[in-house]
DNA sequence: CGACACTTTGAAGACGATCAACGCCGGTGG
DNA sequence: CCACCGGCGTTGATCGTCTTCAAAGTGTCG
């Protein structure tokens, strides 16, 4: 069971940052490779509360359904992501939403009640913890501010912006890492309004052709997402301090 | 400076939850009382990042301002809750958004740098941080999650129960703890929007006049929140579960 | 080629934002 | 005591945005 894993594996993992290669030989020995196929659920609502997920592979869709069967997506993980902390410290007994694989994934399975001693006896762990958390948290709300403040045109220019920052994607010329219909469900859009709203940001010199991307000018799009700029002509020289939409990932 | 405080303001603060008197005390001790007017603020987007604060008294509004000028209300701490949390484990030098007092409020202030340490060499303060961004974090999502889902009523409907659960109020009878205009934001809507969707709520059994709320018919609100009730006919016994509309605050 | 998933496009309608006017109330000052 | 004011909330009319339903287009993979 120890060393089920490629060591490659746990590069650069940020639950494990700076911890004793010892201490992190002694978590994974604990923890369980999963693989999942394309499409492929880790866990759903209501399922009991039994593991938690490092993401080391691929990438997870986490979403709730509405009573109606309309899915919102709660949060997208990729590798080095962990899926299911914020179960572990509050008292559910099930988890609160549904998790698939949306690509070919590998996931570290940690059963949780081990998980919640390793972080109570390791306070470097716990460090760890709380500075993902903190960072998700953050961006948790400024994803919640770009729903009230920015329609469906800027969010999108934002997403495109954050993805190049996030993954060091050469603005001119990249693909789009998920489905537009996942890409639609994670800005809390309809598939048509993501489809639609991708010609109003080719007057920001943008072109997105399948899932090709190219972004001809981005400062025009930077300041096509800043409202302010395209009222008053004026220059945009803050977005990300504004927005975060090119924030840095941890 | 040590024990410039009323002891009861430090009764039941989730962030020194089961921690040993001492340790309470050291940490006060390193902290400083602040009284804040209504209105008055408690810093503003930019400003040099040097405190994080627990609420001991009143209501704290946070928010961010668009460049056009628009407030977007991110979240309301109330006794107990702390400041700029998110803050402290990201490597940001100045505040991400503003702070003001709604209230009369009083706040205990703790330079970041000092309360970053505490946390680091105290694993209980640490596991305490863990459960409230743990649970930050979860309502976040519900919220983001309502925004996307339901419309304006529901949304109401949905704050007022979360009121009564949050606070023990007696849903046939009770006052607002905030302004109209401060909800309305903290939902995402504006204030004319607010205003126009109390009358809907009517047909829910809902009466506002003023300030003064009274549910007359607690499950019919449920099932007016829960859009696949008000279609199906059906009945609604897991909103809590569901929306999070009704549970419980740490 | 054909099946299927994914995406685009069109038309209609619901919903919320915006602008503007008005009502209500508590406080201040004459 | 009354007039005036400012903060707060309500109401009405209009407009833009997003959703919804329906249909057609595109791509991939067997």
């Amino acid at each position: 069971m120890q060393r089920d894993f490629d060591p490659t594996l746990l590069k650069d993992i940020p639950v494990f940052h700076d911890l004793p290669p010892g201490d992190v030989d002694a978590l994974v020995a604990g923890g369980k490779r999963h693989d999942y196929a394309k499409g492929e659920t880790v866990f759903i609502h209501g399922d009991p509360l039994s593991r938690i997920y490092i993401v080391t592979d691929g990438a997870i869709r986490q979403f709730r359904e509405t009573p109606e069967g309309k899915e919102i997506t709660i949060g997208l993980a990729i590798r080095g992501d962990v899926v299911g902390t914020t179960h572990v410290f509050e008292p559910f007994t099930s988890y609160q939403w549904n998790a698939q694989a949306i690509e070919v994934s590998t996931l570290l399975a940690f059963p949780v009640r081990q998980f919640k001693q390793a972080i109570k006896e390791n306070s470097k762990l716990a460090l760890n913890m709380l500075a993902i958390l903190s960072h998700d948290m953050n961006r948790a709300t400024m994803d919640a501010e770009q729903l009230v403040s920015m329609n469906a045109a800027q969010r999108i220019g934002c997403f495109l912006l954050r993805l190049c920052s996030l993954y060091h994607f050469n603005p001119e010329h990249f693909e789009l890492p998920y489905s537009k219909t996942t890409i639609a469900s994670k800005l809390g859009m309809e598939l048509e309004t993501f489809s639609r709203n991708l010609k109003k940001l080719k007057d920001a010199g943008v072109e997105i052709k399948g899932s090709h991307v190219a972004i001809h000018d981005l400062h025009r799009l930077e300041c096509f997402v800043c409202n302010h700029c395209s009222t008053s002509g004026g220059d945009c020289q803050s977005l990300s301090e504004l927005h975060g939409g090119i924030r840095e990932h941890g």
